[in-house]
DNA sequence: TACTTTTTGTAGTGTTCATTATAAAATCGT
DNA sequence: ACGATTTTATAATGAACACTACAAAAAGTA
C-alpha cells in the first residue's frame, strides 16, 4: 500500500535523484546542445561521479532521451491544446506559431526548440532521437490540417514546420519576444490564404 | 611584368594547389559543418600531411575563414543581382527566397547555406566568422528594404532571415526543391501585404 | 659546389572525450 | 552479526582531437 515509493531497496541508497538529475541535464543540454555539453560537465552540475551517471543513465545518450522524453511532457508546446477541431485551422495555426515564439524565446539561455536543435547535431543516434519527436509534432500537424483541408495539408505543414524552425534558430541567435513574434504573425497572415483557395 | 605567379619562390615547392585545396575545403565544411570536420579528415582529403595544412593555413580556423570568404564570393545568393532598385520590393524579396530555395536544395550532399549553418556551430570563432557574414547579408535586406519601406524594413527582414533560416534547416532535413520552393512562395505571399499597409 | 629558403614526411605533443575496472561503503534481509 | 546487494569514489582506459618539433628533401642563388 505505497503511495510512489515501495519499501526502499535493497543496496547502498542513491545520494541524488535521477528525475532530478534529468531536469538539470534538460537545462544543459537545452541551451547548449547534445554536442558541446559533455558527461564530465553533467556530473559536476550534478556532484556525481563518472560511474553514478553512468549506472542511473547507461551513456550520454541515454542520459539524453530521457531529456527528451521529459521536454516533450514539460516543456513542449502543447499541440493537442492549440490545435481545436472547433475553431478555424488558419486561426489555430497561428496560435501554434505564436505559441511558438513564446516558448522559444521564454529563457534566454535555453533558447529555441530543443527538439528542433537536437535535429540538427553531430551524433547520429543522438539527432535520430530528436528526429522521431519532431516527425511526430510534425505528423500531429499534417494530420490536424488534412481533417479539414486535405489537399494543402502537405505544403502547410511544411511551411509551418519551416517557419518554427527559423524562429527556433533566430531565438538561439539572440531575436527577443517582439522580434519571434512579429516574424510568427507575418507567417500566420499567409495561411489562411493558402487554406481558402 | 607577371600576370599572376611572379618567378617562382625560393624554397621547395608545394605539392598541392592551396585555392585548390580550399575548393574542396568548402565542400567538406558545407556538406558537414565546421564542428563534424576533422583536420585529419581535410589533410586525408588533400593527400597531404599535418605541417603542410597548417604551414598554408595556420589553424582550423583560419581554413575555414577561407571557405567563408570563397563561399560567399563564389556560391552564395548574389544579393545585388536580385533586389533589384526597378522592381517592386516584394517581387525582389520573394525571388530572394525563391533563389534561396533553389540554391540550398541544388547539391543534396551540401544542403542548406553553409553561413547559415555556420552561426550554429560550437566553436565561438568560428561562429563569429560565420555571423558576421550573415549580419551583413541581413543589414544589406534591411537597407534595401528601408529605402522604399523604412517603417517595416525591420519587421520584414526579420521575417526573410528567419523563413531562409528555416529553409536552410529543412534542406538539410531532407526537403526537397519541390518543398523547399512551396515553402519560400507560401512565405512570400505574406509580404506584399506587409509591405501595402 | 655550397648556402639559403621553404616545404615535406615522420612521429610525436598535450588535451579532452565517453566510458569503465576495482574495491570500499552503505543499506537490506536473515 | 552476517551475507547479499547496490552505489559510491578513485583512478584509469583507449580514442580522437587540434596542433608541432625535427630533420631530411627540393628548389633557387651565389
Amino acid at each position: 500500500m505505497n503511495t510512489t515509493k515501495s519499501s526502499r531497496p535493497r543496496g547502498r541508497p542513491r545520494r541524488f535523484d535521477p528525475e532530478e538529475a534529468v531536469a538539470t541535464a534538460t537545462q544543459l543540454f537545452h541551451a547548449r546542445g547534445y554536442d558541446a555539453v559533455s558527461v564530465s560537465e553533467v556530473t559536476e552540475a550534478l556532484g556525481i561521479n563518472p560511474p553514478s551517471f553512468y549506472s542511473a543513465f547507461g551513456s550520454k545518450l541515454g542520459l539524453y532521451t530521457r531529456t527528451l522524453e521529459r521536454y516533450a511532457g514539460t516543456d513542449a508546446i502543447p499541440l493537442a491544446d492549440i490545435l481545436r477541431p472547433d475553431r478555424p485551422v488558419a486561426e489555430c495555426l497561428a496560435a501554434l506559431l505564436e505559441d511558438a515564439a513564446r516558448r522559444y524565446a521564454a529563457d534566454s539561455a535555453a533558447a529555441g526548440c530543443m527538439v528542433v536543435e537536437g535535429t540538427r547535431c553531430n551524433d547520429a543516434e543522438a539527432r535520430e532521437a530528436a528526429r522521431a519527436y519532431n516527425r511526430a509534432a510534425e505528423e500531429a500537424i499534417r494530420a490536424y490540417i488534412a481533417a479539414r483541408h486535405p489537399r494543402e495539408a502537405e505544403q502547410v505543414t511544411d511551411f509551418v514546420a519551416t517557419t518554427m524552425f527559423g524562429l527556433s534558430a533566430k531565438a538561439r541567435s539572440g531575436h527577443g519576444l517582439g522580434q519571434l513574434l512579429a516574424t510568427a504573425r507575418l507567417a500566420a497572415s499567409a495561411i489562411a490564404p493558402a487554406l481558402a483557395a
